[in-house]
DNA sequence: GCAAGGTC
C-alpha cells in the first residue's frame, strides 16, 4: 500500500501533512514551483504505510470547444449550445498535473483532500481522472473533515469515504453550461452590436450568467433613482422642555401623505392640546457585538468602512494570509470551533502595539467572552481572524489587517450594555413616543468604532403626568430619492440572489467595470454606463418571461444542480434541459435583436449603422451559414 | 476576442 494524498491548495497540503506526520516529514520539490510533495509514514491498522501529500491549485482542467468552433467566425454562435466540448488540463497548470501523474504512478491509493464543498468535490473528480490516466488501477477515496484540527484530520485519514460522483457531475454540468451560454451570447452580442455602433469601437460585449444579473441590479437601482418623484408628507411634531431636559416625540403614525387628513387629526388634538403620559419604562438594553467574519462580510465592511474596491480587498487579504498574519480569507463560516484557542490568539495580539492595551484587558481582566455563533459553517475554514501580530505593515494592508483584528477582538468581547428609556404619551387619541439611551459599558465598541450607538437623554416623567407641549405643530417634509448602489449593497444583493460565490462576487463587479457596463464614481457609488443601460433595457423590452438580465435563470440553474446532487436528475438531463431553456431565450433574443439595437441606439444617442454587413444568425441551423462580416469577407 | 469556478 502506498497512499497519494492531494489537497486543493498548497497551504492545506502543508497543514494536513504536518498533522498526519506529527512533524516528521520530508519536503520534496516536484515539477510545480508552488506545489511541494511531503513524504512521511502513517500508521493504518497497526502498520506503517508510506504516504505522499501534495496539492493542486484549484481546478486542474478546463472546458473549451474543439478547434473547429474556437474561431469566432467558424460557426453560427447558436451551434455552441450543442457542439462538442473538450476537457483538457489548463495551460497554466500543466506542471501541476505533471506532478500529480508522476506521484500517482507509484501509488496504490489516491486520497482526495480538497475542500469539502461542491467545487472541491469537482476538483477531486479532476484529480481522479488525471491520476487514473497513468494508473487506472488506483483506488480512490475521499477524506472528510470540517476543520484543520489534529483530531479531525486523523479521523478523516482513518475513515475515508467515496468521492461523491453526483457532486462531481453537478460541477461538470455547471462548467459546461457556463461555457456554452457565455460563449454563444458573447459572440452574438459582440458580432451584432459592436460593429454597428461606431461608438462601441469594436468593443467586446460579453455576456455571462453572473455578469448580466449583476449589471441588472445596478441598472435597476439607477432607474429607480431616475424615476423617483419626491412626495410631500405631513406629520405632527411634539416637543417638550422641562427643567431636567428636553424630549422630542415621534408620532406613532409617522407620516401621512394627505394634507387634509393630517390636518383633521391635528385639529382634533388642538382642541385639547395636553399630553398625558401613559407609560414610562426603563430597561437594560444591549447592543450585540458583530458575528465572526466571513468573506462576504469582509468585502462588504472593508468597502464600506475603508472605501476599498472588493477585488482589491481580496488581493490584500490574500497577501496578509500568505505572510501569516491572518487566517484563510475565503470562508463562509461565521462560528468558531469550540476547540480553538481563541484566548491564546488574543494573548498574542498583546504584542500588537496599537491594540495591546485592549487585548490585555480581555485576557488579564477577564473581559474575554466567547464569540457569537452564526448560522453558517462551510466545514472547511474558520472565520477570518488574525493569527499573529503584524508590526511592520503600512497603507491598505495595514488598514485591512487592523479591520480584521478589531473585528476579532470585538467578537471576543462582551456586548455593549446600556439602559433604555421609553416614554409614551397621548394627546386626545394620538400616540407619541420618545426614547433615551444611557450607555453603561461600551465594551466591544471601544475596539470596533464601525458600530455606532449614540446616547440621548430624556427628562424623567411619571405615568399619569400631564404636560402642555412646548411645541405642537403640523409640519411637512419631502421624501428623498433612493441612492445608487455601493459595493456593500451590490455584494449583499448578489449573495441573497445566489449570483456567484463568496469568492467570485468581487470578480463579477470588476468584470462589468472592465467591460464598461458600469463605473465606480469618485464617491464610491456604482452607476451604469449608457452601454450598460442600453443592454439591460433592450433585453427587458423583449418581454421575455425569463429575462437574461434578471437573476432567475441563474437561480433555476442552481436548483437544477442541487437536483443532480440529490440524485433526482442526471447531469445529462440537466445540461440538456438548461441548454434548451437558454437556447430558447437566445433564439427569441436573436428574433428581437432590433429591440436591443433600438434601446442601445437611444442610450448611446446613435443610430445603428445597418449598412455594416454583419452576419445575423437568424435560426438554429448550426454552422452552415456563411459569415458576412467585414473580417470574414476580406 | 467568449463563462465561472477554483487559487498563487
Amino acid at each position: 500500500m502506498r497512499i497519494l494524498c492531494v489537497a486543493e491548495k498548497p497551504s492545506q497540503a502543508k497543514a494536513v501533512a504536518q498533522i498526519l506526520s506529527q512533524g516528521s516529514l520530508r519536503t520534496r520539490d516536484g515539477t510545480s514551483r508552488y506545489n511541494k510533495n511531503y513524504d512521511f509514514q502513517y500508521r493504518i491498522s497497526g502498520t506503517f504505510v508510506p504516504v505522499t501529500m501534495t496539492s493542486v491549485i484549484g481546478h486542474l482542467t478546463e472546458l473549451d470547444f474543439p478547434a473547429s468552433c474556437r474561431s469566432w467566425h467558424s460557426c453560427n454562435p447558436v451551434a455552441l449550445f450543442t457542439s462538442p466540448v473538450v476537457r483538457a488540463v489548463g495551460e497554466k497548470v500543466k506542471d501541476v498535473a505533471k506532478n500529480i501523474t508522476n506521484e500517482a504512478r507509484a501509488a496504490t491509493h489516491l486520497y482526495i483532500w480538497t475542500d469539502c464543498d461542491r467545487e472541491g468535490e469537482g476538483i477531486g473528480g479532476e484529480i481522479t481522472s488525471v491520476s487514473r490516466s497513468v494508473n487506472p488501477r488506483l483506488v480512490v477515496r475521499r477524506a472528510h473533515f470540517s476543520s484543520v484540527l489534529a483530531q479531525e484530520i486523523h479521523n478523516a485519514m482513518q475513515n475515508p469515504r467515496d468521492l461523491d460522483m453526483r457532486q462531481v457531475a453537478a460541477v461538470e454540468a455547471r462548467t459546461e453550461l457556463d461555457l456554452r451560454i457565455g460563449s454563444a451570447l458573447t459572440r452574438f452580442q459582440t458580432l451584432r452590436l459592436s460593429s454597428r455602433f461606431t461608438s462601441l469601437n469594436d468593443k467586446l460585449i460579453s455576456y455571462g450568467p453572473c455578469q448580466f444579473p449583476t449589471l441588472g441590479f445596478v441598472v435597476d437601482q439607477f432607474l429607480r433613482v431616475e424615476s423617483f418623484v419626491p412626495e410631500t408628507f405631513w406629520y405632527i411634531y411634539l416637543e417638550h422642555t422641562k427643567d431636567d431636559g428636553r424630549a422630542v416625540f415621534t408620532w406613532k403614525r409617522s407620516k401621512i401623505f394627505d394634507q387634509e387628513a393630517c390636518f383633521a387629526l391635528y385639529a382634533k388634538c388642538m382642541a385639547a392640546p395636553v399630553a398625558r403620559v401613559t407609560s414610562m419604562r426603563s430597561r437594560p438594553k444591549e447592543k450585540w457585538k458583530p458575528l465572526p467574519l466571513t468573506t462576504v462580510d469582509l468585502q462588504k465592511c472593508c468597502s464600506r468602512y475603508l472605501r476599498l474596491a472588493p477585488d482589491l480587498i481580496m488581493s490584500i487579504a490574500e497577501g496578509l494570509y500568505n505572510q501569516g498574519f491572518i487566517s484563510y480569507p475565503r470562508t463562509e463560516t461565521d462560528q468558531f470551533d469550540p476547540n480553538m484557542d481563541l484566548k491564546g490568539i488574543v494573548a498574542k495580539l498583546v504584542q500588537y502595539a496599537p491594540f495591546s492595551a485592549y487585548a490585555s484587558s480581555l485576557v488579564n481582566e477577564d473581559g474575554f467572552k466567547w464569540p457569537r455563533k452564526g448560522k453558517n459553517n462551510d466545514k472547511a475554514h474558520p472565520p477570518i481572524h488574525p493569527v499573529a501580530p503584524a508590526n511592520n505593515l503600512s497603507g491598505n494592508p495595514l488598514r485591512v489587517y487592523e479591520f480584521v483584528t478589531r473585528r476579532f477582538l470585538a467578537c471576543c468581547s462582551d456586548n455593549a450594555k446600556g439602559q433604555a428609556t421609553e416614554i409614551e404619551v397621548l394627546v386626545t387619541d394620538e400616540q407619541f413616543s420618545a426614547s433615551g439611551l444611557m450607555i453603561l459599558k461600551r465594551n466591544y465598541l471601544d475596539i470596533y468604532p464601525f458600530d455606532r450607538w449614540s446616547e440621548s437623554s430624556v427628562p424623567v416623567y411619571r405615568q399619569g403626568d400631564s404636560f402642555e407641549p412646548s411645541v405642537f405643530e403640523m409640519r411637512s417634509g419631502v421624501t428623498t430619492a433612493p441612492k445608487l448602489l455601493t459595493d456593500f449593497d451590490l455584494i449583499d444583493i448578489m449573495d441573497k440572489n445566489g449570483i456567484g460565490t463568496d469568492a467570485t462576487h468581487a470578480d463579477h463587479i470588476k468584470k462589468i467595470i472592465e467591460r464598461e457596463y458600469i463605473f465606480r464614481s469618485p464617491d464610491k457609488f456604482l452607476a451604469p454606463s449608457t452601454l450598460g443601460i442600453g443592454l439591460i433595457e433592450g433585453y427587458d423590452s423583449m418581454g421575455l418571461e425569463l429575462s437574461l438580465s434578471k437573476p432567475h435563470l441563474r437561480c433555476e440553474m442552481e436548483r437544477e444542480l442541487k437536483r443532480i446532487c440529490d440524485g433526482a436528475k442526471t447531469k445529462e438531463d440537466v445540461v440538456r434541459e438548461s441548454v434548451n431553456l437558454y437556447k430558447a431565450v437566445y433564439m427569441k433574443s436573436v428574433d428581437e435583436v432590433v429591440k436591443l439595437e433600438e434601446s442601445l441606439g437611444r442610450c448611446l444617442q446613435q443610430e445603428p449603422d445597418s449598412s455594416v454587413a454583419v452576419w445575423v444568425p437568424s435560426n438554429g441551423s448550426g454552422g452552415s451559414e456563411v459569415c458576412k462580416c467585414s473580417k470574414c469577407s476580406e
